[in-house]
DNA sequence: CTGAACTTTCAATATTTTCTGAAAGTTTAT
DNA sequence: ATAAACTTTCAGAAAATATTGAAAGTTCAG
């Protein structure tokens, strides 16, 4: 296979797995371009290649930098902006679930906080489900949620540990 | 808080979960209304507590029962199906997982693997960083494939020693 | 300053995804 | 067999999401 047949695969491939998992097609195609880029490169490049619009880059850059895996590259005598990507794989994923469960996970465990709260007088059923259920889904949430701390904080090396107990 | 509203929150607040990671809205609420049922439920009550239309409860049922976490329980002496959720979390969170991960995790790998075989000739430093990068990121999904599995899988409780050692 | 080079924003547009509802299909009672 | 009761399908409509591109904003060399 041609390097560049075979880097529009991997192009093409990440960009439908982002789409399916919430991350938008853009912003996981131009990850992936980035991942296989060995040096800096510029919006125009990612235009180019991408065959997206110059907004379209612009946004999904600054997604891939609020998630903290990409950053801006100066390179020397150049008035352009260069962008890298973290080539540790080991860095970059448990930053992007870290920053996911920050802003899509957390916000659920408070309100399930929130109503684990509620107490009913009558405790009907209805009232009776109602509490096992949100106390289990928040509980279980609880756990993966520490988990999930643990696993992507950046000191620990818990997610080499947890392959080598369970890989 | 009344019984209703809080659990009109949770149901919302579920959507909205399932929605921000590749999860219909309309089938993480019916989804959200199953878990909090006492009884069996049927079509017709889903359509008027949701507000959606009977084609769409009948998709979204339908997704939950391939998801293998919804079946259809006959209520005797009616006609109409009526439909139960699994009610125990340490059952149907792996069940979703797994089914998501063999849909959607696995045919990357596949290609990844395809992509791993890609052996270049000249080795530029676009080939290193293509076979360093593909590389990684098969081998971290390969790892995270195995978890998924061991933990997902109904015989085993490594979902629970997980907790125990990393909760 | 000035204006060229470059970046960011955002209203309008296009695309994708989801939802509807009526028609077709199925099952069951008689 | 017939028809009522119920379920499924799917083409078109609606809604949500993503994308464009040109205008506004910024930066910086001269």
């Amino acid at each position: 296979m041609e390097i560049n047949v075979a880097r529009e695969k991997f192009i093409e491939t990440w960009g439908n797995l982002g789409s399916s998992w919430g991350i938008n097609k853009s912003v996981a195609q131009v990850q992936a371009f980035l991942l296989l880029a060995p040096d800096p490169v510029s919006t125009d490049e990612l235009m180019e290649a991408l065959q997206i619009s110059r907004g379209n880059t612009n946004m999904s850059l600054r997604q891939l930098m609020d998630f903290g895996v990409v950053s801006k590259k100066n390179v020397p005598g150049q008035r352009k902006e260069y962008f890298v990507h973290e080539k540790d794989i080991w860095k970059w994923a448990p930053k992007i679930m870290a920053v996911r469960k920050q802003r899509e996970l957390n916000p659920v465990l408070e309100v399930l906080t929130e109503l684990k709260e509620f107490s009913a007088a009558g405790k009907a059923s209805i009232e009776t489900v109602f509490e096992t259920q949100v106390g289990e889904i928040h509980s279980f949430s609880a756990k993966v949620s520490r988990v999930a701390d643990k696993l992507c904080s950046s000191k620990s090396d818990m997610l080499l540990k947890l392959f080598k107990l369970f890989g």
